[in-house]
DNA sequence: ATTATTGTTGGTAG
DNA sequence: TCTACCAACAATAA
């Protein structure tokens, strides 16, 4: 479920459910999901209440009215989802905390069906959290310094660079896609293959998919099966120039992309054998 | 039964 | 210190 635009519909949420509230009960079934244990884990958390909740790149992070930290990540199927105090657990149901903000009591639900994600409390910022790169919605995009980064990643291709989460934070395989698609670049190229304008390009298109893409979650169940725009789409006309969509694999993770409208760069010198799409 | 899946981490090697 | 590559983590849905 989750890169930038899904987290952060997700903390929009939890501050909406959680923010100024206690923490009155707290159940961590499963070990996975929390650090420390389970029971350090419920008992460090049950009587602080919730000061903020921010988010970087894909990741959360809680702070409570001692100063205590929570940071939490999605991985790949974890979400959260409002309930009610006392009810059964859910299936996936990984942890269960219950909140009370004046009179109102609820539950707010981490489920995770692969268990690849989870809370882990803290006292300080975590080495992973302190390294995540520049939020494209938080500090926003220095063109100039993406552009000397890529500039360093030689044998890379631009769309695996882009899946870098101390490059930008946030971008995942979806919302690296679809920004390649929208800028007209093939995924193939080397990330140092990018000039100022391709870069700009590519940093326009992360806004688009972005902001396209929390636009879609804002709808709720209205939304679409599927948002995007060529993400899932392979083997369907490309919707800017109707070249059939192809579906590769580079670093280990699907991508699709348009032969037709989206250039390789870095083949030739000085624009030889780049044709006009 | 086979294949694919929105992500990170830790180890290795250079 | 930085870059690149790979296996591991797990459970579902098509």
């Amino acid at each position: 479920m989750p890169e930038l635009p899904e987290v952060e519909h997700t903390r929009r949420n939890l501050e909406r459910w959680m923010k100024g509230a206690t923490i009155v009960h707290v159940a961590a079934h499963d070990t996975r999901a929390v650090k420390p244990k389970p029971r350090a884990f419920e008992s460090a958390l049950v009587g602080r209440v919730v000061k903020k909740i921010e988010r970087r790149g894909k990741w959360l992070r809680w702070t409570f009215d001692d100063g205590s930290l929570m940071f939490g990540h999605l991985a790949m199927s974890g979400w959260f989802e409002p309930s009610r105090a006392g009810a059964p657990p859910l299936r996936f149901e990984r942890v269960a905390i219950d909140v009370k903000r004046g009179k109102k009591s609820m539950r707010v639900s981490y489920v995770d069906a692969r268990r690849w994600g989870g809370m882990t409390l803290a006292t300080a910022d975590t080495p992973t959290w302190k390294k995540l790169g520049p939020d494209p919605l938080i500090e926003g995009i220095d063109e100039a310094r993406l552009l000397a980064k890529l500039a360093r990643r030689k044998k890379t291709t631009i769309k695996e660079v882009l899946l870098d989460q101390t490059l930008l934070a946030g971008v995942g395989n979806i919302q690296a896609i679809e920004a390649l698609w929208k800028a007209g670049i093939d995924p193939r190229s080397r990330a140092s293959s990018l000039a100022a304008k391709e870069v700009s390009a590519l940093v326009r298109g992360l806004h688009w998919t972005i902001e396209r893409t929390l636009a879609d979650l804002a709808k709720g169940d209205e939304g679409e099966e599927n948002p995007f725009m060529i993400y899932g789409r392979k083997g369907t006309p490309c919707p800017r120039c109707k070249t059939v969509l192809q579906r590769i694999e580079l670093g280990g993770r699907t991508t699709t992309f348009c032969g037709g409208c989206q250039r390789r760069l870095g083949r030739g010198r000085l624009g030889a054998g780049r044709a006009k799409a």
